[in-house]
RNA sequence: GGGGGGAUUCCAGAGCGGCCAAAUGGGGCAGACUGUAAAUCUGUUGGCGUACGCCUUCGGAGGUUCGAAUCCUCCUCCCCCCA
């Protein structure tokens, strides 16, 4: 790949959303440094940083420079054009925790420690931003930008209230973000020949504002691009799953888990997803998809996102595990079969499903199945609720369907004598586990 | 400082003395159809009991009443308008 393809390689994924005129221009004349914010709010990111992520490994494999600005210092404020809130001032001590946990996390997309000329850099605005003091920031940066430019971003307006929304009203801190973050521009700008600010479309309005603060501060001139936010074709809000966040983590969403949130996304968010989240290329892409149409029931559009991006955020081999544990939990697997594989694999597949624990002497005698599944363990919120499930014919206990409310198990029914699958609709599973 | 409006079950939002565990919509869950999709349709959505039923809920604390989410008093919190 040559440095000019960046802009042609994320136009044709379906990455750009806005960009700078001129943009392109510099990309062609040199090695260009560009830099995306995160927030360090945790030490771990999900998947709604994913696609800035691959923003910025498409920017090094074109040969550029990728910066990480890790925002110490403006994720305490919090950005008024997302939905945040204010946030909390974060003590340095969980600031450097989180700050290492996402560069470890970046490592397996970004060359840190190459040796190459364009290996990335990772930067905290909490280390620039610390020791400004606020008469000198209102003095030397204020001073540059007029209350009515900053007033005109959407993200402020909105805040203001216009036609159709009414007035939130915003804190003065919120509204000196945008200043902030542009600030960081000009810091990068001057002390890294920085000249290029990528972000979530929603993060515009912020960029050019450093962009704005470079021309008339340090009379440069700097270049601003972003992508689309990741969206649902239904609508609604993209990462997110009744556990919560999807996160890069394995510990925080298991490798399995991981692979089984791709998996289940729908043709048609699939089809753009695969061009956002791999690095599979256009014909690659286009092959899968027109193999996919051909059999959509196949489903290989998602099999090849959930290959791909599993592969790439975890390991070959948290793949491996993850589809034979797929298959084997959703194929036609048998309590036979179940018994015959060795207890490492058998838990190796069940690792990442919700696991209930109960102790083997209460399995002696006889439970009820709505005893064992609401007061033995949790599996379920209320007796009602069990009923209710059961009555629907959503229950399944060694994948098979069971609604007589009287069924009591014993030793017998678990698997190896220790393992129990409870099944609850189609897609979701609980093992319970006695000893 | 003055005036007005509000706080209801996950959310929005009805109810305004008994028929209210509380309309309707959204969301959630499940079923059918399928492909562990999408869309659609159906059921369900406080707890306990198979069920007639019982228990806990309508911002908080008291009170009126045979009976209150609904009326009264005080308190807390939110919003709007005028100064």
């Amino acid at each position: 790949m040559t440095k000019s393809s960046f802009i042609e390689e994320i136009k044709w994924r379906g990455m750009l959303q806005d960009i700078m005129p001129g943009t392109d221009e510099q990309l062609n004349i040199e090695m260009t440094s560009a830099y995306i914010g995160f927030d360090p709010t945790s030490d771990s990111l999900h998947i709604g940083s994913l696609a800035p992520i691959m923003l910025l490994k498409h920017f090094q494999l074109a040969g550029h420079k990728p910066f990480v600005l890790v925002g110490g210092a403006t994720g305490m404020i919090g950005d008024p054009s997302g939905k945040s809130e204010e946030r909390n001032l974060l003590d340095e001590e969980s600031l450097h925790k989180n700050q290492e946990g996402i560069k470890k996390q970046l490592s397996k997309f970004l060359n840190f420690d190459s040796g190459a000329a364009n290996d990335a850099v990772m930067v905290n605005n909490y280390d620039w931003m610390k020791d400004f003091s606020f008469l000198a920031f209102i003095r030397d940066i204020g001073k540059h930008i007029t209350v009515n430019y900053m007033m005109a971003k959407d993200s402020v307006k909105k805040r203001f209230g216009d036609t159709n929304n009414e007035a939130e009203g915003m804190s003065f801190t919120e509204f000196t973000y945008q200043l902030v973050q542009g600030y960081d521009f000009l810091h990068l700008y001057q002390n890294n020949n920085c000249k290029l600010q990528m972000g979530g479309s929603d993060q515009w309005g912020n960029i050019t504002t450093g962009t704005e603060l470079i021309r008339r501060i340090a009379n440069g001139k700097a270049f601003a691009l972003t992508t689309p936010l990741i969206k649902k074709a239904d609508g609604t809000k993209f990462g997110k799953t009744e556990q919560g966040n999807v996160w890069l983590d394995s510990d925080k969403t298991s490798p399995y888990a991981f692979y089984q949130f791709w998996l289940n996304t729908s043709d048609a968010d699939a089809e753009a997803y695969i061009k956002v989240f791999t690095l599979l290329d256009k014909q690659s892409i286009g092959n899968v998809i027109e193999q996919h149409k051909q059999n959509a029931s196949q489903r290989l559009l998602q099999k090849t996102l959930a290959r791909e991006i599993t592969t790439m955020v975890h390991s070959a081999d948290d793949y491996e595990i993850a589809l034979k544990a797929s298959e084997i939990l959703f194929g036609k697997a048998t309590f036979e079969t179940m018994s015959s594989i060795d207890e490492k694999t058998f838990l190796s597949v069940f690792d990442g499903v919700p696991t209930f624990r109960i102790s083997a002497d209460a399995l002696k005698a006889r439970i009820n199945i709505l005893d064992l599944l609401t007061t033995e363990t949790n599996v379920f919120a209320s007796k009602g609720e069990l009923r209710r499930l059961m009555k629907e014919n959503g229950l399944s206990i060694n994948k098979q369907k069971e609604q007589n409310q009287e069924r009591f198990v014993s030793e017998g029914d678990f698997i190896r004598r220790k393992y129990l699958m409870i099944g609850k609709g189609k897609t979701n599973l609980y093992l319970i586990v006695a000893d």
